[in-house]
DNA sequence: TTAAGTGCAAATATTTTGCTGTCAC
DNA sequence: GTGACAGCAAAATATTTGCACTTAA
């Protein structure tokens, strides 16, 4: 992901250990590949990644992994304005939140932080009285390459 | 939804035949559940409603006018963190862009519009030089009723 | 030891595509 | 009249489930 990573490899491992979960050597190689990622990835891309280091784990260990970190909060879900169909991708939850740009023309993911979508986040927990435990912000537009050269 | 919708019946027909596309009896079925639907509704219950008017709609043509309404901007896709799995929701797009609660214990939707909202899809175009063409914002929590009565 | 996890096969769900006949303009 | 659209069937894609075997704790 473009925003710096200050990630201990092994923390998933930690974290998921901590609360109690049954570690296998699947799950370990899931994390370490979910941890090292440097896009986002699909659960195809992941079961890919996986499988150069377990060539024997098997797509739907991928799906249920996915689901427990979810579940755990320690992984977001993204659609990425379905730019891609409509895969979910996945990453670390960051320790300060973020939205997504994907551009439609080039396809391209940029992600952003801002102290508005912050300040924005702490209005709905007060105004709506709505406790918060995931976000999900995409925009879809044209990244600033593309809107130079006009509309496709 | 809940938002008041300031619509006039037969808008979208209108909006799409300026933009010259040809106007079919079923488009124009399929519109009108769109335009009077009170709830964000996905495409088998746009199909449903669609069907009660004129029994014949096939569930193709709903998708093809979907992906029609979505590519001419006059409705927006949600995913409402995929509370009821990986259907995709409809919603006429609103004058003012506004960002989605859904309650992860009662499956409540709701609905928030906002001046941080506003200005942080300004300071995104402004300091990502990025041009805003779709916003979705979800947010998984939740609601004020189910966090009183604690963790599900 | 045993409850939880894995792999395999099959099922499910949603959306898309190819093709032929039909209709809006 | 003709190019865009609708309906039908089939395909494609992504994800989940049932069940017997295996393994972490």
């Amino acid at each position: 992901m473009p925003l710096p990573q200050t990630e201990q490899p092994g923390r998933l491992q930690a974290e998921l250990m901590s609360r109690g979960v049954r570690m296998t050597r699947q799950r370990r190689t899931i994390l370490s590949v979910v941890e090292t990622a440097q896009q986002h990835l699909d659960a195809s891309q992941l079961l890919r990644k996986a499988r150069r280091i377990d060539p024997e784990i098997d797509r739907v260990t991928v799906y249920r992994t996915l689901k427990l970190l979810k579940r755990h909060g320690l992984v977001d879900e993204l659609d990425l304005m379905h730019l891609q169909g409509e895969k979910h991708f996945y990453e670390r939850r960051p320790q300060r939140d973020h939205l997504h740009m994907a551009c439609l023309r080039c396809g391209k993911i940029l992600e952003f932080e801002s102290n508005l979508f912050d300040r924005l986040k702490g209005q709905i927990q007060r105004e709506c009285q709505f406790h918060i435990l995931v976000t999900r912000m995409e925009i879809g537009g044209y990244c600033s390459q593309c809107r130079a050269t006009g509309p496709a």
